[in-house]
DNA sequence: GACGATAATCTCAGATGATGAGATTTTATC
DNA sequence: GATAAAATCTCATCATCTGAGATTATCGTC
């Protein structure tokens, strides 16, 4: 399916780059992804013209440049990382707490912007981190709000990792915790991703429609008490609720074609 | 030369999306870069898939968050950005000032990491934003320590630039004050990129090699003296060339490979 | 729940551009 | 300046890319 067309296979490239090897020579490229000498260098040279590789002293590849700036520019453009942001540091000046904003994509969760009010960084995840799905208030609490076709094949799936945690160990009970999630507008995790740690999280919606995101505080569960879980929940309920509201908001730049678009 | 073949093309598709336009319609698209509906959608297919462009609710798409997790990668394992990191700290501890290490890559400069002690952060520089070539004490910094045959063509190319700030008016003007950026181990520029601030750079060499990057700190005018800048010109000097010799010694990771390449 | 409109994908022939073996040039190393 | 390695070039073959139009999926609306 993949892997044919030529599109993909320069695209592949990069994929070879991972936190665990961010550094090869033209020669291993070639032997890992079996393409002939020429056709590499070929695929090189155009990623390296466009900046996405570089060449380090000694002839290994690295990831260029363009990536850091292109980065850049979404940081700058994502409406949630800028909306977002207000309330994550507001939720930290009020709780010795980390607060994170995750986006759902495909079956990724990512962190896209965090916050942090304690000395030792709760949690291990800043932007860019990758962050287990089906486990933890986050994945939740995006969870709970997606249509049941998408949900259902979706818990069918990570059946056991539900079981683990404890939610249920059949789809309906599973349902019945999505169900209670919605009535509770969080979702509420004790040390499902770190130990020790509770996570409340609350969904994001984009233009009134789908879950894309979720705000999330994560904090000591020594440090809480019913009250303070309770006080976070309703804080946490309420930015991503104005958060989801102002994205509906089109914003400037859009704001002459979109309401055309949904007229038309 | 390039847009005839694939790979450029579908790379071509991710430079459109600018700080100026970052949301784009297929049928934009389209008529932006002079595909065909089926190409396009093509192209589009196998950047979403790879997770570099992302549809929008409405149809738009955006540049996608495998964007930002690639940053991340390469921001943890950027040997300069980890080891420039403390660097940057210490000067920002020591003087009310922004300190950013900047890389030079092909034709640009763009800031990899930054730091600020001054509550309204000077530097509008953060990571991954590109710098003006040619202009400050960062491009000088770098450039002083070119080899001649790179660096003649630079001079004569920019002549006009270096004649504005008053570098000189003939290239081999402009060369004795590379000269003497040489000597002293620091360029140091006045209000040349943003008015009433100085800065203060260093060259960083890869491999004890050629200058790949260099360090900066820009302080405001009115908070230094004399005395305060020949500190900070030491302290920024000592630091690159610290940060230098340590990239020289290769990383845990390389360290079986790359003895091997030097000897063979 | 069905309709209409728009968006996205598919089909398929032609031909253009991609491919790789090997030669050649460039670049680093001593 | 000589040697070895790395990167690029040449070119014939043919696979794969392309684009017009038809078709199907998706969305919003009633």
């Amino acid at each position: 399916m993949s892997g044919t067309n030529s599109a993909d296979r320069i695209l592949a490239i990069l994929d070879v780059f991972t936190e665990e090897r961010l550094e090869w020579t033209p020669e291993e490229l070639m032997a890992e992804l079996g393409y002939s000498r020429p056709t590499l260098y070929r695929y090189i040279k155009s990623l390296k013209e466009a900046g996405f590789l570089a060449s380090m002293p000694g002839g290994c590849m690295t990831l260029g440049p363009r990536v850091v700036e292109m980065d850049y520019l979404m940081q700058k453009s994502d409406r949630l990382v800028c909306l977002g942001e207000p309330y994550l540091q507001q939720l930290c000046d009020d709780h010795p707490a980390s607060s994170l904003l995750v986006r759902w994509y495909g079956s990724k969760l990512l962190c896209v912007a965090s916050e942090c009010s304690t000395p030792n960084a709760l949690s291990s995840y800043p932007r860019g981190r990758p962050m287990p799905l089906a486990r933890g208030a986050i994945s939740r609490a995006i969870m709970a709000y997606l249509p049941r076709r998408q949900l259902e094949p979706m818990i069918a799936q990570n059946l056991k990792e539900f079981a683990s945690i404890g939610l249920g160990s059949t789809s309906d009970e599973v349902m019945i915790c999505m169900k209670q999630i919605r009535r509770q507008g969080v979702a509420i995790a004790y040390g499902e991703v770190t130990p020790g740690v509770v996570g409340i999280a609350a969904p994001i919606f984009s233009d009134s429609n789908a879950p894309i995101a979720a705000l999330c505080v994560t904090i000591e569960a020594r440090e809480t008490d019913e009250k303070r879980l309770e006080r976070i929940s309703d804080q946490v309920r309420a930015a991503a609720a104005n958060i989801s509201a102002e994205l509906g908001k089109y914003p400037n730049q859009t704001l002459e074609e979109k309401p055309f678009r949904r007229q038309a």
